[in-house]
DNA sequence: CATGAATTTTAAGTGAATCTTAAGGCGGCT
DNA sequence: AGCCGCCTTAAGATTCACTTAAAATTCATG
């Protein structure tokens, strides 16, 4: 679960996000209004923590666009203005909740596992550097940029994405990706493998996709 | 849109009852939990408000038995506990938002309308390019000029304009247009997605309905 | 109720995108 | 150097979506 922190105190900032980090998440932060829009609409994000003073755009007004945009992602404010009127603007302009400061930690994580759970299944996602693949609507990214890949080229993205860091023996790929559980001999792992490089625009000074000669092949980062 | 008040303090109740009628929702008031309980089963709801402190079964009870009876009605606590221990304890009987008494009317409103959005908020209108699709007089409009759809080419382009951007996978496109949920091979969406395209002027170069061969579809601009 | 029109679903032929096979070339390893 | 394994490309096989037409169902009407 990925989520973003738009907050300018750094303090506050880094408490959280560690915090979070703590209990799993993946937690990105901006410091300014716009930063915050910018990471925001560059990658999917589960969830999004917006402070209402921002520099810059006010957090009602990141709320406003993301929503105008279409962006449904889950936004919770986190603020110290506890007026009634900013907690209707707040909600009206597309929030889904509204914690004011000084908060305890457990509530704010409650609330957050509140938004999340209505997302149903667990909208699977792995990263590779800059390359984000979403296992639930089927799409990959790299740079923020939408690449399409055909079914066996995603299958086989997710499955070392799926093993990060562990080496992916050919027979292993095989059988998982091709669903062939007996002895094969072919090449059409290599062409898939050249397929994918050349979408993602895989050099080989990159170590994203690494071939272990003999063995298989690695996703690493 | 119709609400349960589940709250013992008749006061309390008949001041929301009124508010709540004047902004147009059907209201039902139960004074006792089991009461409360009873009524939820016994009719569909979209939403209900609960207080913490009622005789017979607490609310936290009420609400666990719903969400144990897999009952996804939004819930919404009303209480005057306002300890974190207690906050927590009912975000994680299930219940979706949580307000402490005394509360502004304007602040519960909002609240209300935050929970019941998803299933028909204010944001009725999708837009995808010149395509306009209003939920709420079901009607579409490309380029300002009115496009007659049926009932199910209505009901597929909605759910492809909900998810915008997102790809949407065959299995769920005949879940959620056509409610079907067991294994089922047909060419319906084909046949539907063909009748889209022509009567709203899509042709291959568009991108506004794109295919994605072996998983389904997506709606981008 | 019976009829006809509109909508929804089934079915089948066609064509394009994807998947697989195969072959030549290149590079690392012994 | 020579072998083996990977990369790359292109062509054949296959799958899947598009399209059309006809059958089944629903809905409104007399």
């Amino acid at each position: 679960m990925r989520i973003l922190i738009v907050e300018d105190e750094p303090g506050i900032a880094r408490f959280l996000k560690q915090g979070l980090e703590e209990e799993g998440f993946a937690v990105d932060v901006a410091a300014t209004g716009p930063a915050g829009l910018a990471q925001a609409q560059a990658q999917p994000y589960d969830l999004l923590l917006v402070d209402w003073m921002l520099p810059g755009l006010t957090g009602l007004d990141v709320c406003r666009q993301l929503r105008a945009q279409q962006d449904q992602t889950p936004l919770i404010f986190l603020t110290a203005k506890d007026t009634v009127q900013d907690t209707i603007a707040g909600l009206q302009a597309g929030a889904n909740d509204y914690i004011k400061k000084p908060f305890h930690f457990e509530e704010l994580l409650e609330r957050i596992r509140v938004q999340l759970r209505p997302a149903g299944g667990p909208s699977e996602r792995f990263t590779l550097g800059p390359i984000v693949l979403d296992v639930s609507t089927h799409q990959v990214y790299k740079d923020d940029e939408e690449i399409a890949l055909t079914q066996k080229e995603f299958a086989l993205l997710e499955y070392l994405l799926r093993n990060k860091g562990k080496v992916c023996r050919r027979q292993s790929i095989i059988e998982n990706v091709w669903d062939i559980h007996f002895e094969y001999n072919t090449g059409v792992i290599d062409v898939y493998m050249n397929a994918l490089r050349k979408k993602l625009k895989i050099t080989k000074d990159d170590e994203f996709l690494q071939t272990i000669r003999g063995i298989g092949y690695v996703a690493r980062d």
